[in-house]
DNA sequence: ATCGAATGTGAGCGTACGCTCGCATCCACG
DNA sequence: CGTGGATGCGAGCGTACGCTCACATTCGAT
């Protein structure tokens, strides 16, 4: 067998196989992410909490960095998605509903892998390529705020519809994720009552 | 001379020489922590940007994590005793008045020193020290929000002190947290009038 | 059954890092 | 001005890390 040339480090899996491999690299890097932290992290140790060699994981990722960011994209997705379509399910919603479908979505979401969901937004935030995927969430999260504001002027009494789904989206997501995520975990029902209180009377009453 | 014994790695400098060389490794760690992050910051790195020995900078810093710790609790002690001023300043001014305030001093306070506020919130590892150190932050802040919350029932139309005190904290300093270092800004009057707006409707009014 | 491509392996190279230690230099105080 | 503690120095040791490469194994197609 001749030499093999590895021009392009990274690959796409086509085989079960190597799905399977990514996928216990991707388990191994959460499990160690939380418990030593992204410093700690090592490829190496990655690779052997995996079962897997090093050579291995550097066929699918380049970098430490990779592997945390395809975690995070990975859960991203997911998030985004329940919280998106929660808020396209309520768009002809009176405010009162939707307001609480959305704020329930959200604390759901955030309910959802709390572990990783903790250390990802932990150790995240100091990784470059990362920060504009947060950025990412940020904006589309308030424009989808903001659009939902446009849509309805019943009873919405907000002057700047830009700015009142920024102060929003960056207040509800800080509230519910200290709420839930947070040492002081809150009741979750009452944490959901005590938001959309704080949001209905802020944009509407 | 006999050789030297340094059981005790970190010292308190006491002749001004000392100080200024702990000032000019602090001013280093921030620098190059601004320009590179924390994971590719390093001992030798910041002794050498600083102009000192890596042997001095370890008379005064264990280690790269304590570097950081110290740049960072003095940095704390600056913005939450601006704030926590300003809280007691207006015990018994009326809650339009007090929460104004308080809300100008917090937008002030991420104000100062903006680069350094962003750098820290950014790249601290939310991991051992320092995440205690934050939560020393949060815990602070909703306590004297909870304080002030349970001395003045004037008005005041919250349940449970405890709730909505965490509740608000984590909702203000997200917003303009966001507001004043984000990449899309806000007109700080904006953001203080909004905020105050946000605060007010949810606890008074 | 055969064969090329895909996948998996792990020893090991180069490097950067954390940190120490023996010593030089400086400062405060008698 | 002499002395001892405080401060500053920086070569260098041990280590862990990132990453490669030559090779073994497995898969899928024929």
């Amino acid at each position: 067998m001749g030499p093999r040339l590895r021009t392009a480090p990274r690959k796409q899996p086509t085989q079960a196989r190597a799905t399977a491999t990514v996928e216990v690299i991707l388990q191994a890097t959460a499990r160690l992410l939380g418990k030593d932290g992204y410093d700690h992290l090592s490829t190496n140790k990655v690779a052997a909490a995996a079962g897997v060699s090093v050579g291995s994981l550097y066929q699918y990722f380049p970098s430490k960095e990779a592997l945390v960011a395809a975690l995070a994209e990975r859960h991203r997705e997911r998030v985004m998605g329940l919280v998106l379509e929660r808020i396209a399910a309520h768009v002809d919603s009176p405010p009162e509903v939707a307001i609480r479908e959305i704020v329930r979505g959200i604390i759901e979401a955030h309910g959802r892998d709390r572990a990783l969901h903790r250390v990802l937004s932990e150790q995240i935030p100091r990784i470059g390529k990362l920060k504009t995927l947060i950025e990412d969430i940020e904006v589309h999260a308030a424009g989808a705020v903001r659009a939902w504001l446009e849509r309805r002027p019943h009873g919405v009494r907000v002057k700047d519809p830009a700015v009142a789904a920024f102060i929003v989206s960056h207040a509800v997501e800080a509230a519910v994720h200290a709420g839930v995520l947070g040492d002081a975990a809150i009741d979750p029902a009452v944490l959901e009552d005590e938001v959309v209180d704080l949001v209905l009377r802020y944009l509407v009453k």
